[in-house]
DNA sequence: CGTCATGTTGAAGTACGTCAATGGGGGTGG
DNA sequence: CCACCCCCATTGACGTACTTCAACATGACG
């Protein structure tokens, strides 16, 4: 019974959420046939790799990923997390090659997509083309937030800016409950993304626990005094949270 | 003579550069249509405001600009130099409003675009609009690289990165000779980009224009050793250069 | 001729990195 | 069931790459 097992789009848990915006059937209808099957994999395995051209692209259904750059002396940049309707690998839709790797952290679910399809979809589906773009524009704008708090906050904020980001993003997904959402990543893949040393990230870790702005254990993560941690970034970081598209 | 002063896309003389992809004869039709006007802005100018949301959307044609976003406490976070050839304003086309702002930093020609238009694109030119999404791709993949070199490189690795990139950008934009490239920023400016203070890249550049490396002065800067320059960096952050769209 | 913007340089402080050791939990094999 | 190991979190000690403060130089501009 395998197609019982492969979510249809029109039955897609996550389209009802009200993070996304709601497709007409048509649209709904081209994604069904865009959608070429659905693959679960393990916690550790390798969606995309950085350098190739992957054939397939992903919009992911269930579970938690990163997306990393690997530079030559083995230091790493965690670029994003990836959450459930995250969609990757449009770097290797569009251009040569992936300039990043994706990993996943649990195990997920995944649509999948075949990248040879995507010129047919800017030709037959315009409105889902406008939203693709949409998406890479998002992602764009994530990283220019990502490269200011790196380059000009200090530990404790960017470790606040980060949690908080993936707090909020988390709960949107309708993740997590009173006990915090999810948080399988270790303290050096949090480390890694802030630009900053595990021990360091470690020890302000514990300054913020200390100071009851949040808590991190068992791999949950709960903000215990959102308002305090939203005092401490900058007014002009806080994005506007209009329903994004969903591929 | 009004109409000599706009330089007609068929004309463009971005288009004959080998960092850009030839178009059919439709499609460049098609953006000498698309195309509303032109304007030439003072150094200084305010482009785009960050959290407007502009009606209008530029194709830098000539002259310098820069891409940046306010902090509350005054801070800026440089997120890139605009170069002609460069698309900006593709945030306030698709999604609500633009998250960084961007300045003329010398005199600028900009092409400019109807951000009304935009969705007619999508629908009659999927290949433009195709081309759109690569562009999005590939300031993603630039802001990733940046990430990684603002979160993990030393100073001196930082400012070899940012003065390389932003001097390959100027070649194959078919900028500046013998004397090197055009640099109208202020040591600032570059301290901005790099998340480093004015003193410490200043303090840097002094060590690698001792070095031989590079000279920077007069608005000039000057590459003079390349490959001992590239050897500073990561290889995994050389970029292959396949010729980019020209919207 | 003053004022302002930018570049330069020295001195002092500090937030962060590195090194190193310890401890706990979870798996695996004897 | 215990022994061992590996991964990860934690903590202290120490070093340093960076920031901040401050002063001065230079050229552009009115």
């Amino acid at each position: 019974m395998k197609k019982d097992m492969v979510t249809h789009c029109q039955n897609c848990p996550l389209r009802g959420q009200s993070q996304f915006k709601s497709l007409p059937e048509e649209q709904l209808d081209f994604l069904r046939r865009f959608k070429a099957g659905e693959i679960k994999v393990e916690p550790g395995a390798q969606l995309l790799l950085q350098g190739s051209n992957s054939p397939q692209l992903f919009t992911a259904l269930e579970g938690l990923g990163v997306r990393y750059k690997t530079l030559e002396d083995g230091r790493r940049q965690v670029i994003n997390f990836v959450l459930p309707g995250d969609f990757v690998g449009l770097q290797a839709g569009v251009m040569k090659e992936m300039q990043h790797s994706v990993e996943a952290s649990t195990a997920m679910t995944l649509c999948v997509f075949n990248r040879a399809d995507l010129w047919s979809l800017f030709k037959a589906q315009p409105a889902i083309a406008f939203d693709l773009t949409w998406l890479a524009a998002i992602e764009e704008s994530f990283l220019g937030e990502a490269l200011a708090i790196v380059g000009q906050a200090p530990a404790e904020t960017r470790i606040v800016w980060g949690l908080l980001r993936f707090h909020d993003r988390c709960r949107m997904a309708g993740l997590g409950d009173a006990r915090g959402v999810p948080f399988p990543y270790r303290q050096q893949d949090l480390a890694d993304a802030l630009g900053l040393s595990l021990v360091h990230t470690n020890k302000t870790l514990q300054a913020l626990r200390q100071r009851q702005i949040l808590s991190l254990q068992d791999k949950r993560l709960r903000m215990l005094d959102l308002s305090r941690a939203k005092a401490m970034l900058d007014a002009d970081l806080q994005q506007p949270a209009a329903p994004r598209p969903l591929i």
